[in-house]
DNA sequence: CAGGTGAATTAAAACGTGTCAATCCTGTCC
DNA sequence: GGACAGGATTGACACGTTTTAATTCACCTG
């Protein structure tokens, strides 16, 4: 039981050396060294420990550390289950660690971005897994600068001379996925990208053409590529119009979207005129979300390694942070085609 | 441009207040109450923090407080994306308030809650936000005594004289969907329940009784309640089958899932067994959760402002961090029953 | 001009921890 | 019995802030 009087005053590594009758130095090494203090010492200490219901400070410790004990994760959207399981695997890891994660959400805009590095700095961060909105790096290299290093997770454009980082490949996604199409007979696709300055929608546009050419189809003639000005998928059924626009005759017979929530924002706009996939269109998606197996048809699309890639992230910051000798590194993870009822062989 | 030998050495307060040739205290007053400080001095001292790229360090900051800047938010599941929603309204205040927020998964376990909760306590936690596992608050008044004030949320069943609460009705909640149903001529419904020892569960099942009584129908005959042991869609697809037990002469007219999640797993599991909603039988949610609104048919279900919980809860923390004789309040939302496709009339 | 007023600034003392050099102690060896 | 080794423990300081009481200074008043 603790006693009564403990509860205002905060009690503190001095309250507990008093009551064990030993140094506050040595109750520091109880927590942090208990290998350097004798048996019968390290038995009172931890007793007055649990008798004063003692908790350490976290401020204090980071103080005198010079840095703290937890590690900042910036997403693009809270709201997206790609980056909530991306965030699972981060701290899973960092657990294991004793790291706290600080989840940090950017909405995809760059002076939240700014707002949020800057928080990290203050904080004095152990480090960051970061999923940045854009190409500047001004901001980032400020951040390590203030000595605060970090992964870049789904950025795959950037170079090891700049940073570690984690990402699928997206060449081959794109890749995958076009293959797919071409195999059921599709050669008029509609590519639904979003904001074009995104590498990971070019990338991904990249891999689609890549495919066609291999199949000795004009990528220039066959695709048509929409943006979108966010990826949710309020913009996917709207944008469901453009693709249709033209009417049957020119109607496309695919749509590949960059991001699972387009397409299913895709499939509703077609319910909702009447058409539907496979029969009228094929339609896939990309990231594989937990929602893609749901819905009816099933979306076809290619799935991500989410929880793995956060779990990767977070252990090559974790060898940033440890490791003294430290090469950047560029983990790549492949995607994984997922077949299913969204996509169907052309009708003749 | 900063200089070159800042790179290593961390700056600090006293480097500013050399550089603008004035004591630590007045760069201190400038951070804090410019008001104190005169224009002129004001004006050197920011210079020097511009030329020094000076950022403040938070560890510093709180050991003098004796408190963090930083609430926690400990969520059931980070994956849900009702959860992620209510933390998009708390963060957004928190923002406003220049508090950080640490986002924590209990992943609906109660050991990985009491480390959670430890954390905080060790942090120093200005606050916390909190949807506990269960009804089991030992864990969080022991956070209390720690000095870290907390809201509950989504918990509707504990009194005002223990904390402040924020929730939506789920009695009418459970009452909106039962007369739904009713209206449509069902009569003998299934209620698809998560564990049985979550309040939210019990309270939405009383409301639907209550529904039935009022129309004259016998609760017990005609409700049938199944549990589940988590609540997603895994699980509620496993549950079709023992819903449609019994052969189609007993199957329900309607089943009532006490969340999104599940119910979207029953659409599937029926899709599967060649049967749909609302044709064979109707089907509610709960939550109204971004994704029900996108499969086909849409998901009716009992909507719950779930952005606006998470702003509630914030401000009712707020208020007690800040106001000097606080009150605990009880802020209660009204539920709301979004009709859409997947319940019909009964077939004659 | 002495005395007083009030604004602007400063010096010093915390806050709780970890570390490191110095000290204490116990037992061993010659 | 004295010196020594080496493990266990201690004392003191530093980390970067904020705050309070004290000090300085310019100016005004009687």
């Amino acid at each position: 039981m603790s006693s009564t009087e403990d509860v205002h005053r905060p009690v503190g590594i001095n309250d507990v050396a008093a009551r064990a009758g030993v140094s506050p130095g040595t109750v520091s090494n109880v927590l942090n060294r208990p290998e350097r203090v004798a048996e019968s010492t390290r038995r009172r200490v931890e007793e007055a420990i649990r008798d004063l219901d003692y908790v350490r400070n976290s401020s204090g410790r980071s103080l005198r550390a010079g840095r703290s004990d937890s590690v900042g994760l910036l997403v693009l959207d809270i709201t997206n289950s790609f980056f909530t399981e991306v965030a699972r695997g981060v701290e899973d890891v960092a657990g294991e660690e004793g790291l706290a994660v600080v989840l940090l959400n950017s909405a995809e805009r760059s002076a939240r971005q700014q707002r949020s590095l800057r928080l990290l700095a203050e904080q004095r961060a152990a480090g960051a897994v970061v999923m940045p909105v854009d190409g500047d790096m001004t901001d980032l290299l400020w951040l390590r600068k203030q000595s605060v290093p970090w992964v870049l997770l789904d950025r795959g454009d950037v170079g090891a001379d700049i940073a570690c980082s984690v990402a699928v490949d997206n060449h081959a996604g794109g890749m995958a996925a076009g293959r797919h199409l071409i195999s059921l007979g599709h050669e008029r696709v509609t590519y639904l990208s979003g904001p074009a300055d995104m590498e990971q929608c070019r990338t991904r546009l990249g891999g689609l053409r890549a495919a066609l050419e291999e199949a000795g189809i004009d990528p220039d003639e066959n695709i048509r590529v929409i943006e979108t000005e966010q990826l949710n998928a309020e913009y996917g059924e709207k944008a469901v119009e453009e693709v249709l626009a033209g009417g049957p005759k020119r109607r496309p017979q695919a749509v590949f979207c960059t991001n699972d929530q387009l397409a299913l924002g895709v499939l509703k706009g077609l319910g909702e005129r009447g058409l539907s996939a496979p029969g009228d269109l094929s339609v896939v998606g990309y990231d594989d979300v937990h929602f893609s197996a749901l819905v009816h048809p099933g979306l076809t699309t290619v799935a991500q390694p989410k929880y793995e890639l956060g779990r990767a992230a977070m252990r090559l910051l974790l060898s940033e942070l440890n490791g003294s000798g430290h090469q950047h590194e560029r983990v790549r993870f492949a995607p994984e085609l997922v077949v299913r009822g969204s996509t169907a062989a052309r009708r003749q």
